[in-house]
RNA sequence: GGGCGUUUAGCUCAGUUGGCUAGAGCAUCGCUUUUACACAGCGAGGGUCACUGGUUCGAGUCCAGUAACGCCCA
């Protein structure tokens, strides 16, 4: 031993049990200022990185990114202790529309709203928010364990990555890939804003279907159309049919004439048409039983009718003003004078008029009760309208991008070919892989339908587009007409000018309506003082808006800045220019993989790759992709911040310690989808743990009521977190939070304080020992350090294929089982004469440490001064001193240590044990009372061999020949009988036969099963000679078995 | 509509190319407060592997179909 425990003072001054709390604290400061954390660009050593998905600021953090966090904190720790020069990237996003919803939720809480500021006062109170959220959101990572660079922490619009945003919005505006197109957007017309998908409530509303009738333009008859927005009548440009439909073929060609409005307009063919149950559509589609198989085609208020136009190429006619008004100043220019009575009228008195027009006038076939669900704005509450609106586009449509992405997949991850690179194959190419290998496929499948990417937000908080715009007066023959001469309308043009020269991009379109504008984009501002022009940015800006130009109000896309996330923590495009961030993209970029879930897939993974790609000459953000599962509640639902269903991270580590969390975390991710976890209440009055009363909310989740009485005393009552979120529940004094648990933890926490106190028992008994003692190792030295070598095996390989499962279980099995059931009972009586034994002991606690680190950091940490300090030199297992833990390298045995021979033998040991300690137990033996074993010389020999383990662990006093048993009952081993003494007086006859009985017919069973096996000519013909052999192993061990009982029970009644 | 996942003990889940006499943790029952740990130890009970068919000497595992639940995309 190169240590002696008594120099770092008594390990006996251990507490009995481990509290977390009582470590977790002062261990993050230990780690924090020892700089463990912080990776190097100019390390030789080979890089490992890991970029932290930025969580959003608008909430605290649940456990779906406690999972995730968990598992790339181990990753890192792992190859930390491996030796690689490892970086963990830690920041967080902006969430543009999250963020500003949550910060106009509460202004409009406090009676006021986001109009009354000015844009940028009102950033300014969201960057509050935002500052205060990161904070908490940092402080759960600590309070985790996560060992990210914290000196290095990105956020999405912070100086570093604002600047890598403008750049890549020059970049892909100087090579035509982005563009300025129409669009439907949801549209809330009170307060005239676009809201994103996910700000739309669905809402199942009673409505009507109204049946149209449109005469055909020869006045040979009409048609029906069916529709549930008959105001939106004024702007079709189409009626559609499915080619499937038996009518077709008379109608194919036809126009209709469009009432009120007079328009001709045609009748086109769409897959898209539900035909009505008489023309042939299966009777299963439930729109097929309000179908007449005509649909009126409205592009321009409809996004199923948008897609219709496109697809034929249709007119595309908006009749509403952004306050949902009909309208004909915003694109509809053939009013007639029967049409214009309806100008001016809001959407629902049109709707009225329009449907009483159709009635005057003959044409409204019928009208029916139809229920359907209507899109509604989260914040007005009213319809929202999809409304056509010129937006900004990436297009990823361009192989430059789309087909990037898809040819990084790797080749066995691919289904098919993908499609080749004009310029012939780019590095990259075909090194992106995921785990688990099925989720290739949902990356594949989006690429190949990818459709261009809308950019533009109309949001105040987030990187505002760097484009200034003006109207130019044209009179068709100036250079402006000239440039967009030949090309398609709203195509950006771009042009030389004294702009480009002076570094800005200038381009010219003309719109949809004929009108020219033209667009200057402008670049980072060290481009453009290089340039020489201006000497600033708002110089430039200065210039451009004397000139007229206005910049653009929206803002980007928030996944615009994350998708140059793996870039823009780097440094890019120029490193250099931040402090220590010089040469860090060279090094960390690729990284080497990156953890997220599933839904991330479309929205973030494929974006980072075609960005990466692009900017970096092929180079991929990440090699691997690693896809965690969902953690759900206990009723399957997934754990999200806005349903009030996630339970925070620090609450669990409240209830469990930090270790129990992340270890039952690692424990749960499987490879498959989702994973329940059953939520518990605490009681803030007691401390009681109860199971919350649940309700339903009006869109069907199943959630804790919002206010809950204790169970000790139901006068007292307290808030959850659902009713904080909803509202519904204000938490105060009187009415306290109630914080979350759950049993699921459990494991973790007893895990740890197993390992503590495995440890404070081992080193206990090193302390007392004789170091000089002498003495040898026996089978069950030899056998604990064959299963340590093993289980490193296994959880190296399983960490490399992201099976974190697999690894809890073996560093379970390994600490648990076999550790402390049977290594540290089994050298109890020895070890303290026999320092061999002792060195082993030391060695493995010390390895152990270090293996369980990466999954419990903070027990493994707070023990190991105590463990390092008695470091020992064990052949084949170095293990070199380190101040701290998570410094320490991996441990590595030799392969020769694992030893399957020793494993097997040892197994023998235990199966022995087992049978003693089952017989024992049947007979109600006291644990002190020792008792004698009569055995044969086979089975003497292994008792010897085992050097006292055998009467340690079944509380044998002697072990003497078989012919000397008397007052013994019979016990089988290996199917010979051997014979048990010193039960006397405490031997129930009765039940020891009816147990027999039992254990012969359960042997008898099996004898048959495997005689029936061998007996199958199949069986032996073509199943492994191996397994044959086996199964006659086992036959013949039933055999004896069902011998050695039968054997027993013949004794037994011949005694009784 | 397209893609994917799940269904195994009371609960939460393992079960890799078919070889299983189906495992773990928790919960349950019995014994033990033994000098590491009662957040413990020892022992025990508990399963028609969702259902129907097929392939095979052999199916929890492969194939086809059915049902239920869930997720992603449109």
């Amino acid at each position: 031993m190169t240590g002696s425990p008594a120099s770092t003072g008594s390990t006996t001054e251990l507490p009995r049990s481990y509290t977390p709390s009582d470590h977790e604290a002062v261990i993050t400061r230990k780690w924090l200022d020892s700089g463990a954390f912080s990776a190097r660009a100019d390390d030789g050593r080979p890089a490992y990185s890991i970029m932290i998905p930025p969580p959003n600021v608008t909430a605290a953090l649940h456990l779906g990114h406690a999972l995730n966090n968990t598992l790339q904190d181990i990753l890192v720790r792992y190859h930390r202790m491996r030796g690689f020069n490892t970086l963990w990237m830690p920041g967080t996003d902006h969430a543009g529309i999250a963020t500003q919803a949550v910060v106009e939720k509460r202004l409009i809480a406090n009676g006021s709203k986001r109009t009354d500021y000015s844009r940028d006062e009102f950033i300014s109170l969201v960057q509050e928010w935002k500052d205060e959220y990161e904070a908490t959101i940092i402080d759960q990572l600590h309070a985790m364990g996560a060992s990210c660079d914290w000196n290095r922490t990105r956020f999405t619009m912070d100086p570093v990555c604002a600047t890598a945003v403008r750049e890549a919005f020059f970049r892909l505006f100087s090579d035509r890939l982005i563009y300025r197109g129409k669009r439907l957007v949801n549209w809330d017309p009170a307060t005239q804003t676009a809201l994103a998908d996910d700000e739309v409530e669905m809402q199942e509303v009673p409505g009507h279907m109204w049946y149209l009738q449109y005469p055909l333009d020869d006045g040979s008859g009409s048609i029906t159309v069916a529709t549930t927005r008959p105001e939106t009548m004024l702007g079709d440009t189409a009626v559609a049919m499915n080619p499937a439909d038996p009518r077709a073929e008379k109608l194919r060609g036809r126009q209709v004439r469009l009432p009120i409005v007079n328009r001709l307009i045609p009748i086109v063919e769409d897959d898209y048409v539900v035909m009505p149950v008489s023309e042939g559509q299966e009777a299963t589609d439930p729109k097929a039983e309000y179908a007449t198989g005509f649909l009126k085609v409205t592009p321009a208020h409809d996004p199923n009718d948008w897609e219709i136009g496109r697809r034929h190429d249709l007119q595309v006619i908006n009749v509403m003003a952004p306050d949902g008004s009909i309208s004909d100043r915003h694109g509809w220019d053939d009013a007639t004078e029967e049409a214009s009575a309806f100008i001016g009228l809001s959407r629902e008195d049109a709707r009225t008029s329009i449907v009483q027009w159709f009635s005057d006038n003959d044409l409204l076939e019928e009208v029916r009760e139809y229920s359907h669900s209507v899109g509604h704005s989260y914040r007005s509450h009213v319809p929202i309208e999809p409304y056509l609106s010129d937006q900004w586009f990436v297009k990823v449509t361009d192989d430059r991008l789309g087909g990037s992405a898809l040819r990084s997949l790797d080749s066995d991850q691919y289904e098919g070919e993908p499609p080749l690179r004009e310029g012939g194959p780019l590095v990259g190419d075909g090194e992106l892989e995921f785990f688990p290998a099925r989720y290739a496929r949902t990356f594949q499948n989006w690429h190949e339908s990818i459709r261009d990417w809308c950019i533009s937000r109309q949001l105040w908080w987030g990187h505002r587009i760097p484009v200034w715009s003006r109207a130019i007066e044209s009179d068709g023959n100036d250079v402006a007409a000239q440039a967009v001469e030949g090309h398609e309308d709203n195509e950006l043009v771009p042009i030389q000018s004294d702009w480009t020269a002076s570094g800005l991009a200038h381009a010219i379109r003309r719109s949809g309506d004929g009108m020219l504008e033209e667009y200057i984009c402008m670049p980072v501002e060290s481009a453009l003082v290089q340039a020489g022009t201006y000497a600033s940015e708002p110089e430039a800006v200065e210039a451009l808006e004397s000139a007229g130009f206005r910049q653009d109000p929206d803002v980007l896309d928030t996944w615009f800045s994350s998708a140059l996330w793996p870039l823009s923590t780097l440094g890019w495009p120029d490193p250099d220019r931040w402090d220590g961030m010089n040469g860090l993209l060279e090094t960390f970029n690729p990284s080497t993989v990156l953890s997220t879930g599933r839904e991330i897939i479309t929205l973030w993974v494929s974006r980072m790759v075609m960005f990466n790609r692009y900017f970096r000459d092929g180079l991929l953000p990440f090699r691997e992709v690693f896809i965690h599962l969902i953690i759900q509640d206990g009723a399957g639902q997934k754990m999200s911040k806005s349903l009030g269903n996630g339970v925070d991270p620090r609450d669990i580590i409240h209830t469990h310690g930090a270790d129990a969390l992340r270890f039952v975390l690692a424990q749960m991710s499987t490879n498959t989808q989702d994973a329940r976890l059953p939520v518990d209440l605490v009681c803030p009055f007691t401390g009681e743990v109860f199971e919350p009363k649940m309700t339903r909310t009006s869109q069907g989740y199943l959630v804790p009521e919002p206010v809950q009485a204790s169970p000790a005393d139901p006068s007292k009552k307290m808030a959850t977190l659902y009713g904080m979120v909803s509202g519904l529940a204000e938490p105060s004094g009187e009415l306290p939070l109630a914080k979350n648990t759950s049993s699921r933890f459990d494991a973790g926490r007893n895990f740890a304080n197993k390992l503590w106190n495995a440890c404070r028992f081992a080193l206990g008994s090193l302390e007392k020992s004789d170091p000089d003692a002498g003495g040898e190792l026996t089978i069950i030295d030899r056998w604990i350090i064959s299963r340590l070598a093993g289980s490193l095996a296994t959880i190296q390989r399983h960490i490399d294929m992201y099976e974190f499962h697999i690894c809890s279980e073996v560093i379970y099995d390994f600490v648990w089982r076999d550790f402390c059931d049977w290594y540290l009972e089994g050298i109890k009586p020895t070890v303290g004469s026999n320092s061999a034994q002792q060195r082993m002991l030391a060695g493995i606690i010390n390895a152990t440490l270090r293996l369980v680190h990466p999954f419990c950091p903070f027990v493994t940490e707070a023990l190991w001064p105590h463990v390092d300090a008695v470091t020992p030199e064990l052949p084949g297992l170095p293990l070199e001193r380190s101040e701290m833990l998570i410094n320490a390298h991996w441990p590595v045995p030799d392969m020769d240590l694992h030893d399957p021979e020793i494993e097997s033998e040892f197994g023998r040991v235990k199966e022995l044990v087992g049978v003693i300690r089952n017989m024992r137990s049947q007979n109600n033996v006291p644990p002190k009372a020792r008792l004698v074993l009569h055995a044969d010389s086979e089975t003497t020999e292994l008792i010897r061999q085992a050097g006292g383990v055998v009467q340690t662990m079944a509380g044998l006093s002697d072990v003497q020949d078989l012919d000397d048993a008397q007052e013994a009952i019979p016990i089988g081993f290996e199917g010979r009988t051997l014979m048990l003494g010193g039960l006397v007086g405490q031997v129930d006859i009765a039940s020891e036969k009816n147990r027999l009985d039992k254990l012969i017919q359960e042997k008898q069973k099996a004898v048959t099963g495997f005689t029936n096996k061998l007996s199958n000519k199949g069986y032996v013909d073509n199943a492994p000679d191996a397994l044959v052999e086996q199964t006659r192993q086992l036959l013949a061990q039933a055999e004896a078995d069902l011998e050695a009982a039968r054997t027993s029970l013949g004794v037994l009644e011949g005694g009784a």
